[in-house]
DNA sequence: ATTAGGG
DNA sequence: CCCTAAT
């Protein structure tokens, strides 16, 4: 019934969805997230276990390496086991490239981070290939003291996860209803969430290119939008942070409403194993997002700051860090933690075509092949301190996140002309790295040991839920970018300077005037962040931070047109009251839209639509998309009015047909 | 948990 | 975006 009138009155020769409305539960099932949840969950209980097991090994492995060569091959079995957990699908990204570092007690000496992060960095167990001069090492400690911007890159591009990804966006039809629309092309298909996936990897951005997807662009034509499909090349930028496919694991975290995030990153590792060990089962909610969400880490924590040896009296110091994507807006390209380039050996002659590539390969006779990386820069960074902060505590409150940045256990990452290269045994010259070969389309990328950290966050306070702590580095980072990334600095990119801060590239003078400089209002280089008024609250590390806290407003963002598309797309299809399924269809890895926000959003777009162009603020939405707003909800309400009318007809034709009898 | 609507 | 009432 409700079936065929929907098809009855499809909207503008749309074919209206086969998507009965169902009992809840019967409809949420034909999504099939329930089952993919819990193969996540399931997945992850087995990280848990294992990764509790590995740290709890490498401890013990300290003091008694009685039977060192027992838990080698466990070890190894297990992260195996892991990945093939992962490969069945259930986060094709990136992530799976994660292994566990397990040696990584605390330490409080900066030097000792420095070298455990040098460690941490050869390439390639099996390798032949020796890291030979790390450069970036004495790049941080330049920074350390003259806090040379390079250092601190705030963002990046998030690559990886290439090939699932592609298929999931070209290949899968998730519901059978979304395949009937006319309009549709195979862009149109794409849910948001297969746009954001599709265009996270900057693996599919083709450097020399001058193709570039509008998704990039904060205003495109929005007629293009059909062709999207078909490009190899996309690239999106959003505020979201909820890009990383792999993060599918940490979503639907509640802890994303409730920002109590207390950094504790010294008793992160200690308490971690214990913490896998005694609660296997862990809830959604305790695996928290929480490098995904906003994070404020308090310089209030002693554990933290007095470890650094920092004396810190910041009480009014916040420390936002963000998951990667976070404040993408407007930051340099080629990738966060990361390299300039690396290039090929002088013997190649690539070399001299860029002076100023900071990694280096020499490749001599014995057919080594040295790496010098010149510089890393450090991502997701975000950083807010009051205005009446000094200079001084700006640095030092920099310094202290970098710090612990490099404290994070990372791993190395390879790519290969813009693929993975996962298997870690392969040789060099069977994998394609050898003298001979492109070593111009080889890169690296740290990738910090993302499945391990955010359950940690959780130890912090146990008493109460999902008050997360500090968070994990971005779930990718990338490093060593290789080949140039000059189509990449995409002015688009540069549209929301507010609330990120970012290093300049060049900034090879003096670099103390560089940060005075670059703190300048105006500088696009490092943007000074307003300051709520809570953090700015000189008050007792007490429940009045806390409540602050936890009331404070969500970070308004805007949505940008792709999400409109995406919004009006699903509401065509989907009608003015289905909220959630609109949620479900477009925006389901975009976790911080929620179907209220989907419904207000179209509030307000339809206000927008109604409106004149002048009186319209903030980024434009093409028209194109307001008359399609317009149309579909001229088309629902009518829709609706059927609906109800029916009944009222019905009635109304009774008393009609009473009163003519009566007549 | 969702939906609808006011603030 | 938030909050709430009503489903």
């Amino acid at each position: 019934m409700v079936l065929k009138k929907r098809l009855d009155h499809g909207f503008n020769g749309f074919q209206a969805p086969f998507i009965p409305r169902g009992p809840r539960s019967a409809r949420r099932s034909c999504y099939s997230k329930k089952s993919v949840e819990d193969g996540q969950a399931c997945a992850f209980e087995l990280l848990a276990s294992l990764a509790g097991k590995l740290l709890e090994e490498s401890e013990s492995s300290a003091s008694s390496n009685a039977s060192e060569g027992n838990h080698l091959v466990n070890d190894r079995d297990k992260q195996d086991e892991v990945r093939a957990v992962i490969a069945e699908g259930i986060h094709p990204g990136s992530c799976a490239e994660s292994n566990f570092i397990t040696d990584v007690p605390s330490q409080n000496s900066s030097q000792k981070s420095l070298l455990r992060a040098k460690n941490d960095l050869v390439i390639g167990r099996n390798s032949d290939v020796k890291v030979e001069a790390f450069e970036w090492e004495n790049k941080i400690g330049r920074c350390s003291n003259s806090y040379n911007n390079k250092l601190v890159e705030a963002a990046g591009y998030f690559r990886g996860s290439y090939d699932g990804n592609v298929k999931n966006g070209f290949i899968q039809e998730r519901e059978a209803g979304s395949s009937g629309f006319q309009r549709s092309t195979l862009a149109d298909k794409f849910s948001l969430k297969d746009q954001l996936e599709l265009c996270g990897s900057p693996a599919l951005i083709d450097s020399n290119s001058n193709v570039k997807s509008p998704y990039c662009s904060e205003s495109f034509p929005s007629a293009s939008f059909s062709k999207h499909g078909n490009d190899t090349k996309l690239g999106f930028r959003d505020d979201d942070e909820n890009f990383l496919r792999c993060n599918e694991v940490f979503t639907k975290s509640k802890a994303f409403r409730s920002p109590q995030h207390i950094a504790q990153p010294k008793i992160r590792k200690p308490l971690l194993s214990k913490y896998w060990k005694s609660s296997p089962k862990l809830k959604e909610c305790e695996l928290s997002k929480s490098e995904f969400v906003d994070v404020d880490v308090k310089p209030l924590n002693h554990k933290r700051t007095a470890s650094h040896g920092f004396e810190t009296s910041q009480h009014n110091t916040l420390v936002k860090r963000r998951k990667f994507f976070d404040r993408v807006s407007g930051v340099t390209s080629d990738g966060g933690f990361s390299s300039e380039s690396v290039s090929n050996s002088p013997e190649k002659g690539i070399n001299g075509h860029n002076p100023s590539s900071s990694a280096k390969l020499h490749m001599p006779k014995d057919s080594h092949v040295k790496f010098s990386i010149k510089s890393l820069r450090i991502p997701d960074l975000y950083i807010e301190v009051p205005e009446t902060a000094t200079v001084g505590m700006l640095k030092r409150t920099i310094m202290e996140e970098v710090m612990a940045i490099l404290e994070d256990s990372v791993h190395v990452g390879v790519l290969l002309q813009g693929q993975k290269v996962n298997d870690d045994n392969r040789t060099l010259v069977q994998t394609g790295i050898s003298c001979k070969e492109n070593l111009d389309t080889l890169s690296f990328m740290l990738e910090p040991s993302s499945l391990l950290a955010p359950a940690a966050a959780c130890v912090a306070d146990p008493s109460s839920q999902c008050e997360t702590s500090q968070p994990t580095r971005s779930s990718e980072i990338p490093v060593l970018e290789s080949g140039n990334t000059d189509t990449l600095h995409d002015p688009s990119l540069l549209t929301n300077p507010g609330n990120l801060i970012e290093s300049n590239h060049d900034s090879t003078t003096s670099p103390t005037d560089t940060i005075i400089e670059n703190i300048t209002p105006g500088s696009k280089a490092l943007v000074a962040v307003p300051i709520s008024p809570e953090a700015l609250a000189v008050v007792p590390v007490s429940q009045k931070t806390k409540r602050a806290e936890i009331a404070q407003r969500r970070t308004r963002r805007p949505f940008s047109v792709t999400e409109v598309e995406a919004l009006v797309h699903a509401v065509e299809e989907l009608g003015t009251g289905r909220w959630r399924d609109v949620k479900l269809r477009a925006f389901e890895n975009a976790d911080h839209r929620t179907y209220v926000d989907l419904k207000d959003k179209w509030k307000t777009l339809v206000h927008t639509a109604r409106i004149s162009p002048q009186q319209r603020r903030g980024e434009q939405v093409p028209q194109e998309l307001l008359d399609r707003v317009l149309a579909a909800h001229g088309y629902w309400s009518q829709h609706q009015a059927k609906q109800n009318g029916k009944h009222q007809a019905i009635a109304g034709s009774v008393e009609c047909v009473q009163s003519l009898v009566m007549v």
